[in-house]
RNA sequence: GGACGCUUAGCUCAGCUGGUAGAGCAUCCGCUUGACGUGCGGAUGGUCAGCGGUUCGAUUCCGUUAGCGUCCACCA
């Protein structure tokens, strides 16, 4: 910084120039050194082509946070980056792209088509990683990843291959969620559920042979196509005698058994149920049990298909309207009720799931969930806060097969080969050229690739080279923590701990340390569709970076979301520019340009260095302990408060003052504090700190390198802390007095000060005099004989008078010291009664009782004060 | 149906293992105070949702009620 500094901080001139400072120096990179402790984080990989947006902020902040303190404590830290190809978002967004050239995905054939989707990838792939650097994310970029790169392909198709010959992943026809309009099946944790007003048909259908008739309830009569039974409770007295019978479906004329099955529950609806075994997953349990027939009748696209007869090409929708009106039309319709149920949709697109039959690939959860369910139970692994623990455990206690094939092209393609001579699956790590057991060339790979989030899940070793057994994979695997939202929690923190245990066989990181969503200022979730997002590159460009990050990790609480304000934002620009200014005025006052602590030490110089000597193991905790707003907050109060509104102020009677030696060692500390709450600050507010310390006298290269304080046991300073502490309690009560009886602040009055702590308040003369607004001050131990026109003023170490005759009225100075005395002795009543129970003095802890004690003490003395002063009051006033 | 979270100053929210209630913003009164008006000094404002319990002591722990919110499950 030059000596003439703006008056205000520039975030946009001074972070790309530091950001390129950090590069240049490769401090971002972190080597496989094992005289060193490691610590590892890898990114939740965002979507390759996405944008930033403040969740990312969010868990990037805490996540350079956490990286910078390790590396600033000597650990070889790093932190993972990358990017996911995000297969049904990409293709989508590129399909779109498509669009407007009038074509599709078919009209280019996979090969051309992935080829584009990759040459999308080249074009946007850069954007996100470009917005993580102006955060000012710490990530080693040497080791950028992406989860479509030749080494994490390779570990998918290695796990794919593993799990395979393990048994674990299989292929059948299931129920699965299929999403229309993305044209693939999703996995259940895909679906989001959404409460619907819907409507509950009865339907009757004619029991065959017979004039009785069965009323089935359904709230999707156009699947009735597919049904191949009618189901009743086996107890149910009602339907006994029908049970192996059969009824006629109506409108499609299909005679269809009668079955009793306990699935069905008696008393809702008519207690008869219709079984659609292709398009509902409870019936589809229900057929495996009696065998019964399967049809479906939808296709890809939700249309109903040739086995939907007449009704074949409707949509979905359409089928139900046209299925309605005949049932009314053939008198088949018994009645319609309102019905609230939940429906099914894409978390993707929002389009109504469609669960349906369909040959899939999936994982066999269960022998995978049990290990995952121990390392968590056993401590080996924890949720920070803790209780997500059981939003975890009971997930993956109920987890059910994991569907992984998707009906896309961009992905990770599913290494199974069909033989069409024999039948034969080939699953390989290398591509067949023949089948291996009937040898036959006429092998056809799969066509589905692999979920997402099949390999993100192998994200923590796939990075550091698995399936090869290297160097970093053995030092930095385990990671450390990760810290993504909670909404990805089952998508991708549980898959990652089933697949380390599976393949790595440790958990793949120690905590998970899980945060809330960012929404808008109405407390509501940010969204395309609202419009209510707000780009964290406009917030960096108006407020700077530091500004956003802390604003991040302040003033929520872990695991909780959080409410954006620009207010919040400025506050902490306001904060940044604080802390500029403070140096600026450092810088200003600074003729030296080494340091070191002075020998001699004034008290307030005692004082804040005794503060900062503890903030430091305080902030450290906070952070080990993944309290990061709380380590913000203290960083943040003390710098303004401490720092700037007291020790600054406190010091520049002597850095204006003609003693050299008092001004040199003033200068001394200003830069020793400034430069430790530099440290512990920057990893917060990378940019400012690393401008202002680079400003500063400094040994090293650049602060973000720099050594994290440690307490210095020399630097406890409890007398002169209290005694400081005694001096400010007397500016606060003379300033508060003042403004009250609306002193001007350029007029200056002599103060009287009556203490026992003399020593303490003449060395604090100084600071009174600049602080308090006096022309002079009188330190004595006994109070004056004649105080008419005086106005009294009291703390637990002094009584203070000030004249103000032409203000004193002494009839109000009475009522206020009495009003004071009341509040006091209020107070003291209740501490007495307090320390007068013997059970407060026998079981709390002895510090408390001595607290308490010193309390009353000081309240004692308090009072005391009070009441001689109010006894020197003279004589009221004449009334005039 | 099950689980979880929240309810603290006008607003938005912090408050670690129980031991004198805090911040930012807003409001009010002052201030060109030689770092900073993105500032300084001062002030107002809270029976910490209600009710029980444990405890010497509860905003904090337990139970319960109410309101709000979230997740999971899904009886057609």
């Amino acid at each position: 910084m030059p000596a003439q500094l703006p008056k205000t901080y520039d975030p946009k001139g001074v972070e790309p120039r530091i950001y390129q400072m950090w590069i240049d120096g490769n401090y971002f990179h972190a080597k496989v050194d094992w005289t060193k402790r490691s610590f590892s984080i890898v990114i939740p990989p965002p979507n390759v082509t996405g944008q930033l947006h403040l969740g990312h902020a969010f868990d990037n902040t805490i996540q350079d946070i956490l990286v910078r303190v390790k590396r600033m404590q000597g650990y070889s830290a790093v932190w993972v980056p990358g990017t996911d190809h995000a297969g049904i978002a990409t293709q989508i967004k590129v399909e779109e792209n498509l669009r407007k050239e009038g074509k599709t995905r078919h009209d280019l054939g996979r090969e051309a088509f992935v080829e584009l989707v990759w040459e999308w990838k080249r074009l946007h792939g850069g954007r996100i990683i470009e917005q993580l650097k102006t955060l000012g994310s710490s990530c080693d970029w040497e080791r950028e990843r992406f989860t479509m790169d030749e080494g994490c392909s390779r570990a998918v198709r290695e796990v794919f291959v593993r799990l395979y010959e393990k048994g674990l992943i299989y292929k059948g026809s299931r129920i699965i969620n299929w999403c229309p309009h993305c044209a693939t099946a999703i996995s259940d944790t895909e679906v989001e559920y959404r409460a619907q007003h819907g409507h509950l048909w009865n339907i009757r259908y004619k029991v065959s042979g017979s004039d009785e008739v069965l009323v089935v309830a359904t709230t999707r009569p156009e699947t009735m196509l597919g049904d191949t039974a009618v189901a009743v409770h086996p107890e149910d007295e009602r339907y006994r005698h029908l049970v192996g019978k059969t009824c006629v479906l109506p409108l499609v004329g299909r005679v269809i058994p009668i079955v009793a099955d306990s699935y069905v529950d008696p008393s809702f609806g008519t207690g008869c149920v219709k079984i659609t075994p292709c398009h509902d997953p409870n019936d589809f349990e229900v057929a495996a049990r009696h065998g019964l027939e399967h049809v479906l009748v939808m296709d890809g696209a939700a249309r109903i298909n040739e086995n939907g007869g007449q009704y074949k090409g409707l949509t979905r929708e359409e089928a139900r309207e046209a299925v309605l009106r005949d049932l009314e039309a053939g008198g088949f319709l018994a009645g319609v009720e309102d019905h609230d149920h939940n429906v099914g949709v894409c978390y993707r697109c929002d389009t109504l799931v469609e669960p349906i039959i369909s040959s899939q690939w999936f994982v066999k959860m269960e022998p995978l969930a049990g290990p995952a369910i121990d390392v968590v139970r056993d401590g080996r692994m924890k949720f920070v806060p803790e209780r997500f623990t059981k939003t975890y455990l009971n997930w993956m206690e109920h987890v059910r097969d994991w569907c992984i094939s998707r009906q896309l092209w961009w992905g990770h393609r599913i290494p199974a080969f069909y033989c069409d001579d024999c039948g034969h699956v080939t699953v390989a790590r290398e591509d067949p050229t023949a089948c291996e057991a009937c040898h036959s060339a006429h092998i056809r790979q799969d066509e589905d690739v692999l979920d997402t989030w099949f390999s993100s899940a192998l994200w923590p070793f796939s990075v550091f080279g698995w399936p090869n057994e290297t160097p970093e994979l053995k030092y930095f695997y385990p990671t450390t923590v990760v810290t993504p939202g909670y909404e990805i929690i089952f998508f991708w923190v549980a898959r990652m701990i089933f697949s380390g245990l599976e393949h790595m066989g440790d958990v793949p990181f120690h905590t998970a340390y899980i945060h809330g969503i960012v929404r808008d200022d109405q407390g509501r979730k940010m969204s395309k569709s609202l419009g209510n997002g707000i780009d964290p590159v406009e917030i960096i460009d108006a407020y700077g970076a530091d500004a956003l990050r802390f604003t991040m990790v302040t003033g929520n609480a872990p695991g909780s979301d959080m409410r954006f304000y620009h207010e919040r934002c400025e506050a902490m620009r306001n904060f940044g520019n604080k802390l500029w200014n403070a140096a600026r005025f450092v810088l200003m006052n600074l003729h030296v340009d080494t340091w070191e602590l002075p020998e001699e030490l004034a008290m307030e110089d005692k004082w804040i260095l005794s503060k900062f000597n503890r903030l430091v193991p305080d902030v450290t905790e906070n952070i080990e302990n993944y309290e990061v707003g709380v380590a913000a907050q203290k960083l943040y109060d003390f710098l303004w408060d401490d720092v700037c509104d007291w020790y600054i102020e406190l010091v520049k009677p002597r850095l204006q003052g003609g003693d050299a030696a008092r001004r040199s060692s003033a200068e001394q500390v200003l830069v020793a504090v400034l430069t430790g709450a530099l440290k512990l600050l920057h990893p917060f507010m990378p940019f400012i700190t690393e401008e202002i310390w680079q400003a500063l006298p400094h040994e090293g290269p650049a602060l973000m390198v720099a050594e994290w304080p440690h307490p210095d046991e020399r630097l406890n300073f409890p007398v002169e802390e209290a005694d400081m502490e005694r001096v400010m309690a007397v500016i606060g009560a003379v300033r508060a007095r003042r403004a009250e009886m609306r002193v001007p602040p350029a007029k200056k009055a002599r103060i009287l000060v009556v203490t026992t702590y003399r020593a303490a308040f003449e060395e604090g003369r100084a600071s009174l005099m600049k602080l308090a607004g006096c022309s002079e001050v009188e330190i004595r131990e006994t109070p004056p004989e004649d105080v008419k026109g005086l106005v009294a003023l009291v703390t637990d170490s002094a009584q203070i008078y000030l004249p103000l005759a032409e203000l004193v009225r002494v009839a109000d100075e009475r009522a206020r010291l009495e009003k004071e005395r009341r509040t006091a002795e209020t107070e003291r009543a209740k501490l007495s009664a307090k320390l007068a129970n013997q059970g407060f003095v026998d079981k709390a802890p002895a510090a408390v009782v001595e607290a308490e004690r010193a309390r009353l003490d000081k309240l004692d003395s308090l009072l005391r004060k009070l009441s001689d002063s109010l006894a020197a009051l003279p004589p009221e006033d004449e009334p005039s």
